[in-house]
DNA sequence: TAGATTGTTAATCGATTAACAATC
DNA sequence: TAGATTGTTAATCGATTAACAATC
């Protein structure tokens, strides 16, 4: 029975790397841990750790610390992972048949339920168990389960139209790959956006700016 | 001659999405814009619009607002996109195929000189006019240029080793697919983090804060 | 009990927003 | 000149760090 008061964004962005290295920890067999072990291995301070899991609940103990199995189910817990949230992805091209087969989707809280295309090259291949789909066979798919999210491996101009047709269809989350700043089509999708040139460009600026002291 | 005060992080990640939509704005034939404007486009305030540009020099004019090719231009050069900086790809799976294929290199800064993979299937391969290389001649090929960045799309637990491995190789950035914290290697290393899955652990989040209210 | 480490409040730091004088 | 909008300083807000009492 969590607290869970208002928790900023800046904390929510950092549970999957506490949980991340929380599973590491109980892999080496690592029982329990301090705020202050933690924080140097993962380069922050005790203060934040214990700020961070605060906003949850209380899951240390004076004097003892953290037991690591237990706060890594929490962290699991409060995220959801446990949830079987469902996916469908969008755009079979290089990028997304990637992704089906190499994310992990069930680790971060997923199923990938169906992979759509629209090119007749690619309807009809198999990806990673999945059939790729005809994608103007979305609605009919979607009318009979709940898909939570959208994955958009799609062409950027093709992903605005398609935002709204997924959002008629009940998604109303997306994993956003293209260029494209969909948050604006509507204030009623959450949006979690991977821009990897912008990735990219931050590193240059960062060694522009090295080569300038 | 910009003045470059220190300029925040928040900032900095900030450039390649001014940079983006004030190519669209050019591409749409749009010659200048205010802060304001710029604003509601991208919801984010007026104020911190200016705030932003104002870390790099007077890029506008009062009562006028700001022509788009020229602060297009500016942030282009303040994040180095002019400087042709180089990368190696380390991994030719299906994710560093994808990448190697689908990412706009030199739009972001880059030229992709070079893809390695240790697999015997993978070496000798093409991708995107490149020849996949045995990664046992990569201190050869780093010796003969400059190479500023690897991308690491190689399993995680070789990941760490490879780090080492291209430092010496005067390897001093990295864009790191893989889940290993590599910045905790080398406080000389510049890293750029992109743990996709982290990011669908956030989005997991939302959605299960959305089910509780 | 003494030592350790949490949970939590208070202090600091950084980033965003508001306000307005400068100026095109 | 009048209107608009920047550049910049001051005020606010949020996030991080420090400190310490509570307690295992």
């Amino acid at each position: 029975m969590p607290k869970r008061r208002y928790v900023s964004p800046a904390v929510i962005r950092r549970l999957p790397r506490y949980h991340r290295f929380l599973g590491r920890l109980i892999e080496n067999g690592v029982e329990r841990i301090s705020s202050k072990e933690l924080s140097s291995m993962m380069n922050l301070t005790a203060s934040q750790i214990r700020q961070d899991f605060n906003c949850f609940g209380e899951f240390g103990q004076q004097g003892y610390g953290y037991e690591t199995k237990r706060l890594h189910n929490e962290i699991g817990e409060i995220m959801g992972l446990d949830r079987g949230f469902t996916a469908v992805l969008i755009g079979a091209g290089n990028l997304g048949k990637a992704f089906a087969k190499h994310i992990d989707f069930n680790a971060a809280g997923f199923t990938l339920e169906a992979v759509f295309d629209n090119s007749p090259e690619q309807i009809g291949m198999q990806i990673s168990g999945l059939v790729i789909r005809d994608v103007s066979a979305l609605e009919e798919f979607c009318s009979s389960r709940k898909i939570d999210t959208g994955i958009l491996c799609l062409p950027g101009e093709a992903a605005a139209a398609m935002v709204t047709r997924m959002m008629s269809c009940g998604i109303k989350s997306f994993w956003n790959f293209t260029h494209e700043d969909i948050s604006l089509i509507s204030p009623d999708i959450i949006v979690e956006n991977v821009h990897l040139t912008d990735g990219l460009m931050v590193l240059c600026y960062q060694l522009n700016d090295a080569l300038k002291g």
